[in-house]
DNA sequence: ATTATACGCAACCATAAGGTTGCATGTCAA
DNA sequence: TTGACATGCAACCTTATGGTTGCGTATAAT
């Protein structure tokens, strides 16, 4: 669990969306999170760059996918931010 | 107070070093700071490197400098870590 | 069976980020 | 006042990052 890989996923603003809205809605297919973000926060992004985050992410810790048929099911999880934030906070 | 230069700030692991250092020692000199990176931390890394994080920092609120004859002095701000951490936590 | 869908993978590109060297400048001590 | 010291500033370089296009593939729908 490398808290680098951590600091450096959160870095991104695309990235940052993509937790806004995995914390809300705690299943999404990437596809469904890739609508969402262009509609909702007007973000103009390819697929593929979506897909590309979320490696980002799951790599972090931050997100857990799951192949479900043609769909890859994600999951936000929050511990690892969690283990990351106090580190400066007495 | 632009949070994105906040988690940019922390992305980078020099910076969440001088973080620790300027956490632990609240008032140093960029020279002390630069010293104590290589010796305790094992750092390779210039002044003018240094000088650049410390830039970084600042922009994010993390770090108040203020000159004090020929010194910078830093002092750690603890404040912009608060408001940006609880974002995905319930 | 054929087509549309949701995704993975790879190559490529432009910019940002981190680092270095070199030089200039203001301050302090001898 | 002269020299050492702590720092600022600018140019330059290398690599990382975020993005794209193009193609391949397994699943689902018609």
């Amino acid at each position: 669990m490398h808290k680098d890989l951590v600091y450096k996923a959160l870095a991104d603003p695309t990235r940052r969306l993509m937790l806004d809205e995995l914390c809300e809605r705690k299943e999404q297919t990437l596809y469904e999170l890739t609508a969402r973000l262009i509609v909702r926060h007007e973000v103009a992004i390819s697929r593929q760059a979506m897909a590309k985050h979320i490696n980002v992410l799951e790599r972090a810790g931050l997100v857990r996918s799951e192949k479900r048929g043609k769909y890859r099911m994600l999951v936000f999880n929050d511990e690892p931010i969690r283990g990351v934030m106090n580190r400066w906070l007495k």
